[in-house]
DNA sequence: AAAGCACTTCTTGTATACACGATCATTGAC
DNA sequence: GTCAATGATCGTGTATACAAGAAGTGCTTT
């Protein structure tokens, strides 16, 4: 529970937003989460104002808060940037790149190529995410790096809904495969290039998210 | 004043910062905020603890919160993450231009041309903000121009120490030309390539913007 | 005289109380 | 029977009170 309740509260509804415990729309009221968390009003008043300052939900006055239901185009929007800052810390990374980095994209990458031959889509849902936070970190840029954990937190259920796609494990793995040998190779435009089409979402993809979304 | 004394009270305190009234590692004290805005600590504490949440000021458990101090290199970092977003921003402004977007640009880019040759660099700094926001609005996101806003807004006051460097009024305005051309004409990749360069910190500005940043 | 310890004071963290606004339901009128 | 208006109830917005921790100061001891 750490030091801070208010800091507590703010990480744990966040994650109840992102792991969809809290449906997008939906009202938070403060005296029920109060008494939920055990705590007052006043440490989950402070937790609502800083998600609300992130984006995460909307406080309208004297109307309480509700969840922020992006929607399809705004979801895409955001993997549009997603996929910029991507391909900026991979071209840094391959002009950076140290041992210690190399050694984590390699450690990260081979996982992902397990859970990716084993099918298991969950293992590769978390492999996937740590090997783009090693690339992050391999672009040695501390701001670069807290905007792409960000978003790509923001971003978690959409991208878990898309490994579901059909052939989507392999096809990612293969790309991963292509984006570490740029890198490796010190090639940040080749990098940079295909991070972007890998991150972001063309033709088809995007009617798959729309129809995964609509799922819900 | 509007109806939320805590949202004003974000904004206030946030232009204050942003304005250099609160000098980075400066203290906030609670109780001198809330008399000095007429107000409780209870919404002084909402704005700080969203000022926390935006990564503007740092709250220690019990120790109070200070304005944070990027440093530097950080701000070198925010400058490159920056160019590389209004890059993208100019090349969907490119692909997506439509005729009020142009008009604004338009509009914009001559007033910059105004207070370029009058040698105005106070009213180019203002002109400079709404050339770039037209453009960020032409991009046609919603999500990447609220990204870009909020990053604008945190780099402004490096941004206006920048303008005072020699000749860099009229480098800045024709740079502003063929950024302009290149979106006009549809080069969504010229466009991202020119708008890259114009904001990025390169070279010898790099040491200008230390140099600007050891006088305050 | 300097260093360490204790005490006091100041500030933050949380709870609670109170007031105002919004929403919903009920009643009355058309 | 339906729509509108008014009142009641619930929830948010702000203030204040109280507790706990940190920092500074003064005293004592070596």
């Amino acid at each position: 529970m750490s030091e801070n309740v208010g800091r507590w509260l703010r990480d744990e509804i966040e994650n109840s937003i992102l792991s969809n415990e809290f449906s997008p729309g939906e009202r938070l009221d403060e005296t029920v989460l109060a008494t939920r968390f055990g705590v007052s009003r006043t440490p989950v008043r402070e937790a609502l104002m800083q998600l609300d300052a992130i984006g995460l939900i909307e406080i309208r006055p004297r109307r309480g808060a509700i969840v922020i239901d992006p929607g399809p185009h705004r979801v895409y929007e955001m993997f549009e940037v997603m996929a910029e800052l991507e391909g900026l810390a991979g071209s840094l990374a391959a002009r950076r790149l140290d041992k210690a980095s190399r050694e984590a994209i390699t450690a990260t990458h081979s996982r992902c190529g397990q859970s990716a031959s084993a099918g298991d889509s969950d293992a590769y849902y978390y492999d996937n995410e740590e090997f783009h936070k090693a690339i992050y970190a391999a672009g040695r840029s501390e701001f670069l790096e807290e905007q792409c954990v960000q978003l790509h937190r923001r971003l978690r259920p959409y991208r878990r809904l898309q490994l579901r796609v059909r052939n989507r494990l392999s096809t990612s793995f293969s790309e991963h495969c292509a984006i570490v040998d740029a890198i490796f190779a010190g090639d940040g435009d080749e990098a940079r290039r295909l991070l972007r089409t890998h991150v972001g979402i063309q033709g088809e993809r995007f009617s798959d998210l729309v129809a995964s979304m609509a799922v819900r």
